[in-house]
DNA sequence: TTGTAAGCGTTATCAA
DNA sequence: TTGATAACGCTTACAA
């Protein structure tokens, strides 16, 4: 009878193991043994349950299942990335998500905007939704109210930068190294007045990518310049105008390393005001959608999301599996990718012509 | 004692109900009457209350809680893209996101890549979870599946395109408006031989948009010319390859309408390999990174992908507050964003010269 | 205003 | 191999 009336039209409650367990003439246990994969079901038994299943549109009701099961599962994990609508966060949600489905896991997903105050939020949501584990792109100075999701054996692993007052396993492009190739690129097509543009160096990647550049010209070339380094550079505008600047001064930087993606736009936007395109080599950190489309089509450095987003979903669903007390930090090699703007050589280097 | 137990260091269930009952010495009613806001509860054990929730770092359980509640609610919804990777979705993602935890809702997010089975399985995925809402970009011929779910009421909105075999609230871009808005602008610039790329006529939004097409050389022009059309173009390597096909009709076409991202770029792609990226003008459909450092800024149609998420949003959460019979389908304008290469003048038209 | 008891849909226990 | 029954953490009904 309350089969019927659920399979009716009209509003309705989903079906529940009951109304299975009903329909197919067993216990509710049984059900659920067959739902779980658990062995010890007659065939002919499992047969009828599933059929009933089949007919009544069954789908177990996680939260249900989740508040009796020991381990409280849920299979959904949270992330956290700065804002899902630039490039980086949402590849790596992307991979993520994708991992995550393979596995029967679910994601939500939330923006932080680098507001300490919105990821600690979000994280709380998470939590009273009880997510198996969390990814994190931490903001802010301290992420140690994580602890308390720890200790209930919640795994967390931080993204793209280390999380502050915790350990915990970590996942970080190798931003050092990669202006570190930049420099010794430009350098070997002649360039020595390697000017820089960077975010501000609060920013965790935004730090590891000047000292980069720092040590790569102490190394190859007679050190730093500072007349050609600009920091604290916010958005695509502020950059245009450090980059005029820069390339005012005298003697002219010849190449230009842009630390992201927005600062790249703004001093490529620069250098066509000042019609030097094709006489100052640039090259990105990022790579931009039309890159080389452009003239010269750019060379950057790219990151390799997809394996950061793999490698952090695999930390993570290893400690699902079984938790440990070790942290590990994974560092993901970057890519320079010549196209073009890279590989202008330098004015003074006659051999390069 | 339990509450010392769990507040202990090493392993620990999250706090319950019972346990901030316990320490503040009330009943579990109470606790969740201030959980909930509800009224008739002293003040001075309110207080009492709320310090043991903070010193036990309570959070309410959500799944607990839905699986008790009446109308089973979660707070949380389910957002299907195509892939999430790609700015429209991960824009789209975004802005719902935002609009969701306002209001105190979570999002589920998943990418079906445009396979009908993913999308089906994504859904079920997110039923089990029992979200309280569906935000769907359909794939597939047919999302009848979704009338067993709509009859639990949780409400379906589509987005971008309308679902088949079903009937429900749906937010669009004016697409055809907006190619028909093209060809207008390009036949103010004096051109008549304007050719259109394509994908394949089964995506919803390139058959709107070659349909605006269509009625606007009907309309403006003498009608179509099919040498100047070109469908079923998957990617840009396909892209490519027909515009340099297009490009080399006798007489030439003098503009380009590009119907989607990566036909513009294979298009562009093409005109710079023939050297005619100064001479043919070209409107591509949707926005793309570095759209004004190409040479000519590249004029595109964009859509309003903030608008098309708010307002879908908007349905989901209005029919979650009092569910309704009738649906709605809402169509969301469309901008040409004049950048240079729409407006280069054909060269038959001396007057634009 | 407050608390007790029942019950949501599931899994765990344990006896049959 | 099976299923009755208790229990999970919460909300609801209802009594005090």
């Amino acid at each position: 009878m309350t089969t019927e009336d659920r399979s009716a039209g009209g509003q309705s409650r989903a079906p529940t193991i009951k109304d299975v367990a009903a329909l197919a003439g067993v216990g509710v246990k049984t059900v659920s043994r067959v739902i779980n994969n658990e062995p010890n079901v007659r065939p002919e038994k499992q047969a009828r349950i599933l059929e009933a299943v089949e007919r009544l549109n069954y789908r177990r009701n996680t939260s249900a299942s989740s508040i009796r099961r020991l381990d409280q599962r849920t299979a959904s994990i949270g992330l956290v990335v700065e804002d899902l609508a630039n490039p980086f966060a949402s590849l790596l949600a992307r991979v993520v998500q994708d991992y995550a489905l393979e596995r029967q896991h679910l994601v939500l997903v939330g923006s932080s905007d680098g507001v300490a105050d919105r990821e600690r939020e979000l994280v709380a949501e998470f939590c009273a939704r009880r997510v198996d584990g969390l990814l994190i792109v931490p903001s802010g100075t301290d992420q140690s109210y994580l602890e308390a999701e720890r200790r209930r054996s919640v795994p967390v692993v931080f993204v793209d930068r280390p999380g502050r007052r915790i350990k915990a396993d970590t996942v970080l492009s190798e931003n050092d190294r990669g202006v570190r190739e930049a420099v010794h690129h430009l350098t070997r097509h002649g360039h020595s007045r390697i000017a820089y543009l960077g975010d501000r160096q609060s920013v965790y990647t935004a730090a590891q990518r000047i000292a980069g550049y720092r040590a790569a010209m102490e190394e190859l070339v007679a050190g730093v310049d500072t007349r050609y380094v600009r920091t604290g550079l916010r958005d695509s505008t502020s950059a245009y105008q450090a980059a005029l600047d820069v390339l005012a001064q005298a003697p002219a930087p010849t190449a230009l390393i842009c630390g992201n993606n927005s600062i790249t736009a703004g001093a490529v936007h620069a250098m066509h005001k000042l019609g030097v395109r094709n006489r100052v080599a640039v090259i990105g950190f990022d790579d931009l959608e039309l890159a080389d489309l452009l003239q010269p089509a750019l060379t950057v450095i790219v990151q390799d999301i997809a394996t950061i987003g793999r490698r952090a979903a695999d930390l993570l669903f290893e400690q699902l599996k079984d938790p440990t007390d070790g942290y590990r930090r994974i560092a993901v090699p970057v890519t320079l990718i010549p196209r073009g703007s890279g590989e202008i050589p330098t004015p003074d280097d006659k051999t390069g012509r």
